[in-house]
DNA sequence: TTGTATATGTAACCTTTGTTACTGATAAAT
DNA sequence: ATTTATCAGTAACAAAGGTTACATATACAA
C-alpha cells in the first residue's frame, strides 16, 4: 500500500500526513463493474484512487442514468466528501469502469485533517475545484451539444479512460450512459463508420481517428 | 455592517470569526442587473451574500447563455472559492437578479479561516454541497425534462427568488436564460396560459397556480 | 451442428424543438 | 396624435431525436 500511495499522492503530501493515511486508510481494489456507491447509501469512507477508474452516474425518475464523469488516479469523489459532512445520502451511483486500486479514509478524519495540514486542504479544494468543472463540461456537453458530438466525446473519453482504442460496450450500453435509445445510437455510429471514423463490430468498436 | 453580517451569519459563525469578517470584509450594495463577475474575470474576493440574489450564468461557444442557480442569503459562491485557490480565471457569469447586499473577503483570508474556524470550514464544505447539489438539479432538468417542464420551473425559481407572482421578463429574455428560442417559449407560455396558469402581458408574466 | 439469446441494421413514423417569416399589439418618444 | 421600436402571436416548415416493428447477424451453449 505504502508505495502505492506515495506514486499517486507522494507528491502532494507531507509525509506526516502519508503516515496518517497508512494508519487509518484500508487498501482495496475491485475489478471493473463493481459497485462502490448507489444511489441513497450512507457515505462511510472516503476514498483516494490510486490506479484504475470509476465512472459516476445520475439517475432519472424513470431509473435511466447518465454518465457524469469519470475519476482517476490522483482522485476523491466530492459528492462523498460533502456527504460525510452532512450526513446525507449519496446522490449519485460509482462504478468501477476497469479494475481499480484505491485507499479508503474514515470520515472522522477528514475534518481533522483539514485543520492539520494544509496539503490536505489543497488536496480537498483542489478537488472541489475539478470535480465542479467537469460538471460543468458534462451540463455543457448536455445544454449546448447534440446527440452525434455528444457520442464522439464519449468515444474519446471512453477509448483515454480505458487507454485502448477497442470500445467493449454495445449500442445498448452506450445509449444508457448518454440517456438516449439504442436505436439513435446505433444510427449515429453507423454514420461514424460510413465516414472512417470507426469500425462497429458485435459487443465492440473499434476507433480509427476520431 | 455588523447587523447585516450577523443576522445572516450569526448563528453559525462563531464571535472571534464574526469580528475577523467585520476587519477584513468590504461591504457592498448592488442593483438588480450588475454584473459582479464575468467569463474569463481573475477573482478578487469572496462574497457572503448578506440579502438579494444572485443569478449564476454559463455561455456555450456561440455567446448564447444558460441560467445555472441562484445565490441567496446564507450562500456563497463555490465557484469564487476555487477559483481563488488555482488563481483561475472564472467559468460563469455572476449578475444580480434583484437589488442585492453582499460582504465581499479577500481571498487570503480563506486559506487561513479554514485551518482556524471549525465552523469556517464547516461553512465552506456545506456550501460546495449545496452549490454540487443545485448544479445537479439544473442538470437533471436538462438532461431528463422537456422544455415545457424546465419553463414552469423556471417560472416558480424565478417567483420565489424575486419574491412576487410578476415574472418581469420578455419571452426573449426567459428563452436566453434556457438556452432556447423566443419562438418556442412563446409557444410554451401561450398553452400555459391557455390552461389558466399564468397569464401573459407585454414584459410581464403573472403566475395563477403553476 | 443446431438452437437460442442477444446484438445490430434499418425503415417508417411521431414528437419535440428550432427556424423563418410575417402580422398585429403595445409602449414610449417626438 | 403620430411615429418608431419592441414585443408577442402564429403559421409553415425543417431537423433532431425518440419509438415501434421487424429482419438479419453473431456468439455461445447444448
Amino acid at each position: 500500500m505504502i508505495q502505492e500511495l506515495k506514486n499517486s499522492y507522494g507528491r502532494q503530501f507531507e509525509n506526516t500526513l502519508i503516515n496518517d493515511i497508512l494508519q487509518v486508510g484500508t487498501f482495496r481494489e475491485v475489478s471493473a463493474g463493481y459497485k462502490l456507491i448507489e444511489i441513497g447509501d450512507y457515505i462511510k469512507g472516503m476514498p483516494l484512487l490510486v490506479s484504475g477508474a470509476i465512472k459516476v452516474l445520475r439517475e432519472d425518475k424513470e431509473g435511466d442514468e447518465l454518465l457524469l464523469y469519470y475519476l482517476e488516479q490522483g482522485d476523491t469523489c466530492s459528492m462523498t466528501m460533502t456527504c460525510c459532512i452532512g450526513q446525507t445520502r449519496s446522490e449519485i451511483r460509482a462504478i468501477a469502469e476497469v479494475d481499480t486500486k484505491l485507499i479508503m479514509i474514515p470520515i472522522r478524519k477528514m475534518e481533522e485533517w483539514t485543520a492539520k495540514y494544509k496539503s490536505w486542504r489543497n488536496f480537498v479544494f483542489e478537488s472541489y475545484h475539478s470535480r465542479l468543472n467537469e460538471l460543468l463540461i458534462t451540463l455543457d456537453s448536455i445544454a449546448f451539444d447534440r446527440m452525434d458530438e455528444r457520442l464522439v466525446s464519449y468515444l474519446k473519453e471512453k477509448a483515454r479512460v480505458n487507454n485502448e482504442y477497442i470500445i467493449r460496450n454495445t449500442h445498448q450500453e452506450i445509449a444508457q450512459e448518454l440517456h438516449s435509445s439504442r436505436v439513435v445510437i446505433s444510427r449515429l455510429l453507423k454514420k461514424l463508420e460510413q465516414i472512417d471514423k470507426i469500425e462497429l463490430h458485435r459487443n465492440y468498436i473499434k476507433i480509427l481517428n476520431l
